[in-house]
DNA sequence: ATGAAAGCGCTAACAA
DNA sequence: TTGTTAGCGCTTTCAT
């Protein structure tokens, strides 16, 4: 019981009475070439042994597994949970299994992870998550992943620059102008912004994207606090706000609706009304935003259709259409009231 | 650069002019009885080349992969990426990959999967998730499972029954009773419960320790309105509690915060205000459960903490003991007011 | 259409 | 301590 050893393809073939290769042919190989009495034999076999391919033999015969390894910076944030819930939607379609990995934002977890990854020797890689303007090991990984790429993997980002690869992009500078210019139309005028560590790339372009638009409607940017790109990043910047009074803004803008989620619960616990004593807009448009109180003002980005462009992005054998970026409608909501 | 072949032990050895015995002892044996000069150029040569052990290969030599293959209903639900970040961070630390599927709540499906990741001869298998009172494929899971296992693999439910198998419990009865009475002894005394579908064992758990504590504590069962086990699921409940009318009735449990929060959202839409028309309850303390307004009484189950429990507990060797059923404190937090 | 046999990259006896 | 070698389970020529 401890250890009886698994099914092989062999003894189907034995149960069977027929070779290997037969056998292989009708349960794994592509094209029929195989008698319908022998193939049903096979199956029959297969069946009543219970037999499962494994897996590792058919990636070492075939020289690449049918998996796609995807990193992101950490699965419990549910920007990342979308993205990946659509890659596994795509990928399961293709008949692969994906291996997730987190790299919790560090540059260096992350390359370990893509050096591990890698050793399964996946179909593709797929690195979700933004990229950091101070990448001292960008170079390395661009090293690791044009390896992987030089024996046949697919690398696809989710972020901006992609180091070169094929990358599925977030218009964030552009969605945030608009996002700004449409704050500013509402009637707001004074803006703080909440946004995540300097090098963030995402949170810096949305950050200079909405204040770009606000400025062009006429608002200003009253000023920036920063905190980690995630719910409790967005707390602490919102009691920094608190602490240092709002009545100098009428509005806060969050790199990130996680942040601004964070940011809507330190301010009330204030005692800062979101909505009422000042505005709140984030981006992303995960699904949580619709439940706070008030409802959140944001860009609704379609991450997981993001999660499934990516793998099919990878699976397109031809090279395919570098695609455009990926935005969304501005979901106005009751965090922005009209400013009277 | 289309198909160079990747590193192999074998480059290694030949570059650092060793046998491919002494290379691997280096790079991935367990004990150093490798000569350190040796070592050093092993390592050296592995650098240079940039080599990645083949994973497969490793599998197929040792008949098992270093792999942990996880189970979830649904990764963008928070509940299970709650527990897939602490199990995934248990798995590193053991140098272990997460492979992570989707069942969908479907029984069909999960079958399918486990098979597809015994495919891949992980060390162990956790499924996270609801168990189905009418499981009519129980049977056949049971027995994938228990092949499985015959072959070496451990296995982990994240669950209630677990069906024989090694299981961190969730105490959804108990816990959900302490609620119910803490709730009535608030001054609570007519409830609707949300619940989600009827198979759902851990629904109908909570639901039925809900009521118990409740009506122990003086407190009424109005009526039960049943939703998909998330956040549409609650939300279609709220709104359909609120077509009905909530005079009858001057709290809401929901069998979990996700579904809770979906409530909120529908009652709040509905012109019913939660905490100050209805009080609401939920139960696991998803991070949403602090973010909504206001926010959440429920009980704080340590997800990510039973995430690693159950990597943990299938890493163990010896058996170990099975553990007691996590539980954790009941949160009372503004959504259920002192009711006078 | 079927079978025999050569690897795929690595580990783990077993020899030296 | 180091090297040799026989598999691990499967795919895939190459014969038949």
């Amino acid at each position: 019981m401890e250890s009886a050893s698994p099914v092989t393809l062999n003894d189907v073939a034995d149960e069977a009475g027929v070779s290997l290769a037969t056998a292989s042919r009708v349960l794994n190989g592509s094209t029929r070439k195989v008698a319908d009495s022998y193939r049903e034999r096979v199956m029959a076999a297969a069946q009543r042994l219970g037999y499962a391919p494994n897996i590792s033999a058919q990636a070492m015969a075939r020289g690449r597994a049918n998996i796609i390894g995807l990193l992101v910076g950490d699965i419990a944030d549910p920007y990342f949970s979308a993205i990946t819930s659509g890659a596994m939607a795509a990928a399961e379609e293709a008949g692969l299994v994906v291996t997730v990995a987190v790299t919790g934002r560090d540059a260096e977890r992350e390359l370990r992870t893509v050096r591990a990854l890698r050793g399964q020797r996946p179909r593709a890689i797929v690195l979700a998550g933004s990229r950091f303007s101070d990448a001292t090991l960008d170079d390395e990984l661009t090293a690791e992943l044009d390896g992987f790429r030089s024996t046949g993997g697919q690398v696809v980002f989710i972020s901006q620059s992609g180091l070169g690869f094929d990358t599925v992009r977030i218009e964030n500078t552009g969605a945030s102008r608009d996002l700004g210019e449409r704050m500013a139309s509402l009637g707001y005028r004074r803006v703080a912004i909440v946004a995540g560590p300097e090098p963030l790339i995402t949170s810096t372009e949305r950050a200079a994207g909405f204040a770009e638009g606000f400025a062009r409607g006429g608002g200003e940017i009253v000023r920036t606090v920063r905190g980690d790109f995630n719910r409790d990043g967005g707390f602490a910047a919102g009691e920094q706000l608190a602490a240092s009074g709002v009545s100098d803004i009428d509005i806060v803008f969050a790199a990130s609706d996680i942040m601004a989620v964070g940011a809507m619960s330190a301010l009330r616990q204030a005692g800062v009304t979101p909505g009422a004593d000042v505005g709140i807009a984030g981006f992303d448009d995960i699904s949580t935003a619709r439940d706070v109180t008030p409802p959140l003002t944001t860009v609704a980005i379609p991450l997981e259709s993001i999660g499934r462009s990516a793998v099919e992005q990878a699976l397109r054998t031809d090279g395919g259409e570098a695609p455009a970026p990926v935005s969304g409608p501005i979901l106005v909501r009751e965090s922005t009231p009209l400013r009277t």
